[in-house]
DNA sequence: GCCGTTTTCGGCCCGACTGTTTTCAGTCG
C-alpha cells in the first residue's frame, strides 16, 4: 500500500468511529482530511519532509501530527483509543443495511449482542420487538437486511453494468410520463466500480412514471417506494435508487444526485456564503425561499461564481477551486479518440480475425486500429513467434490494401521480461509500427526489481507506451510493487506513453495516477484491449478514466494521426 | 478538528422514507 493510501485508510477509520460516536464535525474533518490524502498526486511522504503538511486544505495542527506519527509508526494512538472506547460488535452491526449507530448501541448494550449471527439468532426468537421504538417490522427488516449482507457482492465494476443500465433506460422510456431520464451518481461521474445506480426521471405524470419504475421486469425485490423516490434491488443485488422529479428542476436535481457527496457539500457550503441554498430542488434566496435556478446544471454551477464542471471531475480534488479561477482543463472528448492502440485478434487469444476487428473499430467511428498480439512468452495465450509475427504482417499488409481511409497499425504487446529485456530483439520490434510492452508474469518480485524491470523496458528505442502499467485487476489483484513516480519520470524523459487500458478490471493506470502522470509530462496512450468486436467498447472507458484524471486533447497520444 | 472578503469562536449541507409513534428519531444518500 503506497503511504498515502496508508494514511488515507487510518484517517477514514478514526472518521467511522467518530461517527459513531456521534462527534459529527470532528469526523467529517477526519473524512475531509482522508479525502484530500487520497486525491493528492504527490507522495504525503514528501510534503511531510517539506513540512508543508498544514498547507493541504482540511489539515491543521492535529492531523498532521497523526499524519506523522502514521508515517512513522504504521499506527495512530487517537485510532487505537477510540477503537478501546467503543464496545465490541457495534462495527459489525453496521454492516446491515439499515443499522446505524444508535441501534448498534441499543443492541451491543441493551442486548450483549456482539454479532451478527447472534443478531439473527435473537430476531428468530423475536426478542427484537420487545424494544422500545421496535415492532414486528422492523424485527422483519433485520432478517432480511442479514439475508442480503451474506449474499451481497460489495461493487461492480462500470464496465459490466452498461447492459442494465441500457436495459433500464429502455424500460422508462416506455412510458410516455418520462419525459428525461439519466443515471446519475458515480455511474455518470464514470467511477471504475459503482456500489448502486441512482437512476433520475424527470416525469410529466409522477405516479405513473413511479409505478413504471417499481414493475421493472428484472426486480427482485423492492426496499421503500415513495412518490418521489424508491429504492429496489435488480437480480444479482444490484441497488438501484430511482427519483422521480418535475422536468422544471431537471438540472438540480441532475447535479444534486451525480455528487459526488463531498463535491455537493462543498457546492452547498459556497452557496451558504453567497446566501444561497441548494438542494435537489434548485438553488434558492436563503432569505425568502425565492427559487433562483434549477433547470441546467449551468445556471447553477454559473451563479455560484464558477464554470459548469464535467461529471467526471466532481471528486472535490481540487475542481471546484479550479472552476472558481476558470481554469478547468478543456477535457478529452469521447469522440476525440482517433484510434485503438491495443487490441487482439485470434492470431493469439482474441475471438475474432483482423477484418472482422476492423469492421468493429470502423463502425465504432475510428480511423485506425493497432493489432497488438501477444508475444511468444506468453504461450498461455498463443503468443506469436518471429515467424508467425511476420506472417500477420503480410496479412495486414494485404488488408491495408483494400482499406480507404482506415489504418491498420502494425503492433505487438510485448512481454518485459524478467530481466527487463523485451520478448523480441530490437531488429523485429523495428518494423512494427507501435509496441506496448507489458508484464505477464513474476508479479511478486520487490519494488525495485519490478521498477527497473520497467525503467529497463522504457529504455528500449522501440518501446512505444508501458501497456497496464501497474498490473492491478480491480477487487482482485493488487498492483506490482512499484515506484510509479520513478517510472513516469523514466517515461516522460524517454518519451515513451504509459497505457490507459480500458478493460474494465484493470482500468490501469488509475484516474490519479493518470492525473500525476500529466503532471510529471507524460504522455498516454488509451488501449481497448479488446479480445472480442464488441469489446472495442471499451476504449469509452479508458477515455473515462482520462477525463477522470483531468486529460486533456495533447495529453494523448491516439488523438493524433 | 478545521476555518475565517461577516468570524480566532462558533459555526460546520439537505431532504425522503420507514416504522414507530402521536410528533419524531434513525438511516440513507
Amino acid at each position: 500500500m503506497s503511504s498515502n493510501a496508508e494514511v488515507a485508510s487510518i484517517l477514514y477509520e478514526i472518521a467511522e468511529i467518530l461517527t459513531i460516536k456521534n462527534d459529527r464535525f470532528r469526523s467529517r474533518a477526519y473524512q475531509q482530511a482522508a479525502q484530500r490524502i487520497t486525491s493528492l498526486t504527490e507522495d504525503v511522504k514528501k510534503i511531510r519532509e517539506n513540512g508543508t503538511l498544514e498547507d493541504i486544505p482540511g489539515i491543521g495542527k492535529s492531523i498532521s501530527a497523526t499524519i506523522i506519527e502514521i508515517l512513522d509508526y504504521g499506527q495512530s494512538t487517537i485510532l487505537e483509543e477510540l477503537k478501546e472506547s467503543l464496545p465490541k460488535g457495534v462495527q459489525e452491526l453496521m454492516e446491515l443495511e439499515g443499522i446505524g449507530p444508535r441501534i448498534a448501541m441499543k443492541f451491543v448494550t441493551e442486548l450483549k449482542i456482539v454479532n451478527i449471527d447472534q443478531l439473527e439468532q435473537a430476531a428468530k426468537e423475536g426478542k427484537i420487538r420487545d424494544l422500545r421504538g421496535f415492532g414486528e417490522k422492523k424485527e422483519a427488516n433485520i432478517l432480511q437486511s442479514i439475508k442480503d449482507y451474506k449474499n451481497r457482492q460489495t461493487r461492480f465494476l462500470l464496465g459490466s453494468i452498461l447492459p442494465v443500465v441500457d436495459e433500464m433506460v429502455l424500460w422508462m422510456k416506455g412510458s410516455s410520463s418520462v419525459n428525461k431520464i439519466e443515471v446519475a451518481g458515480s455511474f455518470r461521474r464514470k467511477k471504475e466500480t459503482v456500489g448502486d445506480l441512482d437512476l433520475l426521471v424527470a416525469s410529466n405524470n409522477v405516479d405513473e412514471s413511479s409505478e413504471r419504475f417499481i414493475s421493472m421486469p428484472p426486480i427482485e425485490r423492492i426496499v421503500s417506494h415513495g412518490p418521489t423516490r424508491s429504492t429496489v434491488y435488480l437480480k444479482g443485488h444490484l441497488q438501484v435508487d430511482c427519483r422521480i422529479i418535475k422536468p422544471e428542476a431537471y438540472g438540480a436535481a441532475l447535479q444534486y444526485f451525480t455528487g459526488s457527496k463531498e463535491h455537493n457539500v462543498k457546492l452547498r457550503t459556497i452557496g451558504v456564503k453567497l446566501g444561497y441554498k441548494l438542494n435537489e430542488y434548485g438553488l434558492f434566496n436563503r432569505e425568502n425561499d425565492e427559487l433562483v435556478a434549477s433547470e441546467t446544471e449551468e445556471e447553477i454551477y454559473n451563479l455560484l461564481g464558477m464554470d459548469w464542471i464535467p461529471p467526471e471531475l466532481r471528486e472535490n480534488r481540487g475542481e471546484i477551486e479550479a472552476a472558481l479561477e476558470r481554469r478547468l482543463p478543456h477535457l478529452i472528448g469521447y469522440n476525440e479518440v482517433k484510434g485503438d492502440l491495443h487490441l487482439h485478434t485470434n492470431w493469439s487469444d482474441g475471438t475474432a480475425s483482423i477484418f472482422e476487428m476492423v469492421e468493429a473499430a470502423k463502425s465504432y467511428g475510428l480511423k485506425y486500429i493497432a493489432i497488438c498480439d501477444h508475444s511468444k512468452s506468453l504461450a498461455i495465450a498463443h503468443g506469436l513467434d518471429e515467424d508467425r509475427l511476420s506472417k500477420q504482417g503480410k496479412e495486414i499488409d494485404k488488408i491495408n490494401k483494400k482499406l480507404d481511409d482506415f489504418k491498420v497499425l502494425k503492433g505487438i504487446e510485448c512481454d518485459i521480461k524478467a530481466d527487463g529485456n523485451l520478448d523480441f530483439p530490437k531488429s523485429v520490434l523495428k518494423d512494427l509500427d507501435f509496441v506496448v510492452a507489458s508484464i505477464h508474469s513474476g508479479f511478486k518480485n520487490d519494488e525495485k526489481t519490478m521498477t527497473e524491470r520497467i525503467i529497463s523496458a522504457i529504455h528500449n528505442d522501440h518501446v512505444s507506451t508501458i501497456g497496464h502499467p501497474t498490473g492491478r485487476i480491480i477487487q482482485k489483484r493488487s498492483p506490482y510493487q512499484l515506484n510509479l513516480e520513478k517510472v513516469m519520470e523514466a517515461a516522460a524523459q524517454q518519451k515513451v506513453g504509459l497505457e490507459i487500458n480500458g478493460f474494465p478490471d484493470r482500468l490501469d493506470l488509475d484516474d490519479i495516477s493518470t492525473r500525476k502522470a500529466k503532471e510529471l509530462g507524460v504522455k498516454l496512450s488509451i488501449g481497448s484491449d479488446a479480445h472480442a468486436p464488441s469489446q472495442i467498447n471499451f476504449l469509452k472507458l479508458g477515455i473515462s478514466v482520462a477525463r477522470r484524471g483531468w486529460l486533456e486533447y495533447n495529453d494523448v497520444i491516439n488523438t493524433k494521426f
